[in-house]
DNA sequence: TTACTAAATTGTAATCATTACAATTTAACA
DNA sequence: TGTTAAATTGTAATGATTACAATTTAGTAA
């Protein structure tokens, strides 16, 4: 059975064509892409797609905690799949966002607050490697 | 001297009342507000406050380091008085948004990655306390 | 396989935070 | 006190996201 197919499954996910190739396309891109860039890429092959369904897809797969969602940068929201805790690097010059593999001590030491965690989100801003690179 | 005069001479910023308003606001209301949060209080002893004014008496602080903008509720930015590193607990359910005191050890490690690391951001997200209570 | 139905998709319009811009006002300095 | 570059103001534009109603479809059961 096709991978996707199992993962919204597993999820007790209705299987639409929409849902597939967004979860395909996060799953084969790790750019953290915006809704915006998902659209326009699978829009290409799939002329009949709506943006709205791209929204409606990632909301879904945001519940399910399959994906993510990033608020990075500020303007705009960015999604991951969901493999595994780790932070993220946002280029405030290209725009960029890259993974940051790093632990984080800090969960646990949350439960004095009472707050009940659900997400945690370590996000870094500077200028990307290969930006500084560029302004030499 | 004034308090806030100060901290705007120091950085060589012009010195107007508007600036010192908002600037004062943040000081005193550890909210985290929105600029729209900020405009409305402000508006009511200074009808003649425009709102693009709060928003670029925001960008000018942020831009020296004054107070700091947070990514952490997506729609829409928050801002903060800078006052060292601490991170930040956002409510799911009421839209607060709390400081939390963690030490973070991830900037020393941040260096193998080249990227030239100018914020650290800490987001917590889930249920606040005061909510968790009320739903019982 | 077919018919049914709740849910998903689609396209368009609305919302809302933020930014752009041009006219007016003002802080800083000589 | 006069000059001027910068700041403020009000309005219009932008752009991401959401609301909504019409249409289509996935899943189920006869
Ligand atoms: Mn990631
Ligand atoms: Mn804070
Ligand atoms: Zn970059
Ligand atoms: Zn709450």
């Amino acid at each position: 059975m096709d991978k996707y197919v199992k993962v919204l499954k597993n999820n007790h996910i209705k299987i639409t064509p929409q849902r597939l190739i967004v979860l395909e396309y996060l799953d084969k891109n790790c750019t953290h892409p915006t809704a915006d860039e998902i659209y326009s890429y699978l829009k290409k092959k799939h002329p009949s797609l709506s943006k709205t369904t791209v929204y409606n897809a990632l909301e879904t797969l945001n519940k399910h905690r399959i994906i993510q969602s990033l608020t990075i940068s500020g303007n705009e929201l960015r999604y991951d799949l969901n493999h595994g805790m780790h932070h993220h690097f946002y280029c405030k010059n290209c725009g960029c966002v890259v993974d940051v593999e790093l632990k984080c001590s800090n969960i646990e030491k949350m439960k004095k607050y009472g707050h009940q965690i659900e997400e945690i989100h370590g996000y870094l801003k500077g200028i990307c490697k290969t930006c500084l690179k560029k302004r030499r």
